[in-house]
DNA sequence: TTGAAAGCGCTACCAC
DNA sequence: GTGGTAGCGCTTTCAA
């Protein structure tokens, strides 16, 4: 074919230079021999890996596991669109700074997302040190200002569900938190606790939890809570899925929801638990975690780019969305004891 | 330090001639200066990648969600032991056959894994043709002796579950299956018949259903064919997700699980939905798919270390787990009806 | 046991 | 607009 290696690469690479009927014969001959560069050889000649890196710990595997996966898959999209690879590594906590040293030295990523920053994060610490181009999702406590991030307003939106449910007249609202060490659950109890000072109420830590969003997290608290004394009008949830066993929970105690017992939840918007249709099953703040996935790879990408540029974030709000599982206080009288 | 380029690099990787003195030396200043070889000059100078891809078509991950990321965090330990890289491309349906020529092309991974194979699967023949090794989770039907897979038997599981709800005198067995377009849906089909067929019953269309493994999916058709004509006495479920709305529609019908209706699921054992416990909250067909992914990653490091072996399988059997939600089919006079 | 040097397959700079 | 060539940072012969 008579071409240079140097023009076949400035064809393939869009080069202006480079005239039209050339690159055509160039793109049609590799299309016929299927040819591509060998992208570690482009990657060792041009110094970038083009490679995002995400290090997840099996402990924040365990807990978050299917809306971490959203996110990924929001994130996998915008990096595909870019030319861009997702490396996954899958570690034990006690070697998470290894990986993360280890991209760096090796040059495996040109940057990373960091997962589930909790109230004590210290990985963008290591990160700024390794000169490491990172976004986080959700916020270091702190470090606003000097690292980029995408978040939504978690606090904001516990308290406006917290205030539905007060105007509703509930007043013994439980709050079935995540693990209150990361800082997104932190967030999200303050906002309850917030909603709660707002009509001069004090939170009852008997009707306060806080642990691994699964499914019979839900259902024994939502039990025990119920048995008990005094027991709660409403729940708030930090998960769909805690919330189905909060529902379930409520069926055993011969309840029903949104009539004995009001629930709002979290509803990160995953695939496989659709809460939609024209009146949701639950009413729920609802902020999609795919989105946040694209948003904090358009904002890594936009970083490496542009590695000068300062610190950029992105806040979202959370929707509040009205579904059958919230209802007013039943008065004294009617209300149905278990 | 006075070593050449070539003893650094034999001492890193651990050949045997180096003497004991300057390896320790050698990892000593290594470890000093927080150096490692960089990966991409690494893969050049070998011609392997050093990586595993997984391509995740939109289509699959809408449905499979939970149960991929689980898979994947499997396969993801048995590479960071192995030193392997997990690469990840999620893309559009319609670019799945481009995302496979381009690891191929491009060198950008040494193997792949082949994830939810459908009845009318194709992609192994297009990795054949691209000379590139994989692993099917799952089986391509009429390949089975010429790929290499990881499996669990979905027929048996299901046939001894239909057997196990026979047993309890069922009869009205209702099937919430998965799409039955993917071999694993197809397979607990045919599981599920033959049971039935074993005990000289055909199965109602008007209890089969099959779709994505949705919670609304398991409420939504309980409701339906517990209002019906003839309605079912138990139901055979493909996901944990969709028999906890099972569960939610017996509870909306005024019915008990594992009394009036019993329920069997399978059960990936997903972290965040446990079903365990002295006694499990649902009976189920039990088969991590986490281990899965840790033994398909192993078969398949097993095969690009030998790429003259002969394909290799693992066929693995579920537990059959007594849970809460089976029992003996009510007597027609106590049988409560909605 | 160690070292020198030739690639690995590209990109990017400098000529033309 | 195109081509020659020097790296990129390793691994891997081949020699010593």
């Amino acid at each position: 074919m008579n071409l240079s290696q140097t023009t076949v690469s400035r064809a393939l690479n869009g080069y202006p230079e480079v005239s039209a009927e050339t690159r055509r014969r160039v793109a049609e001959m590799a299309d016929k021999l299927g040819y591509a560069p060998n992208s570690q050889a482009r990657r060792l000649a041009t110094g970038r890996s083009m490679a995002i890196g995400h290090v997840i710990p099996r402990s924040i595997h365990e807990m978050m596991n299917p809306i971490f996966l959203e996110f990924i898959a929001g994130a996998g999209e915008t990096y595909s669109r870019h030319g861009y690879d997702m490396m996954l590594s899958v570690v034990d906590d006690a070697h998470e700074e290894d990986a993360y040293r280890q991209i760096a030295s090796r040059k495996k990523a040109d940057g990373v997302i960091i997962h589930g920053p909790a109230n004590d994060e210290r990985r963008h610490l290591l990160l700024k040190k390794l000169n490491l181009p990172f976004v986080v999702h959700g916020r270091i406590p702190g470090a606003e200002s000097e690292t980029s991030w995408i978040d939504m307003n978690n606090r904001r939106a516990f308290e406006r569900a917290t205030n539905l449910l007060l105007d509703l007249g509930h007043t013994r609202i439980a709050l079935l938190n995540g693990l209150e060490h990361m800082d997104f659950a932190h967030r999200r109890r303050r906002g309850f606790e917030d909603a709660l000072a707002g009509r001069g109420l004090s939170p009852d830590p008997a009707l306060m939890r806080s642990a691994d969003m699964t499914e019979p997290y839900g259902c024994e608290n939502a039990v025990a809570m119920l048995k008990g004394d005094d027991p709660p009008t409403a729940f708030l949830v930090s998960s769909m899925i805690s919330a189905i066993g909060v529902a379930r929970g409520i069926g055993q105690c011969g309840l029903k929801a949104g009539k004995d017992v009001s629930i709002i939840t979290h509803d990160d918007a995953l695939s496989f638990l659709p809460n939609c249709g024209e009146v949701p099953i639950f009413t729920c703040t609802r902020s999609s975690v795919r989105y946040a996935g694209e948003k904090a790879a358009e904002l890594l990408l936009a970083m490496i780019a542009d590695p000068d540029a300062k610190p950029a974030s992105l806040h979202m709000d959370a929707e509040l969305i009205i579904g059958q599982s919230t209802g007013p206080v039943p008065s004294p009288q009617n209300q149905a004891r278990p």
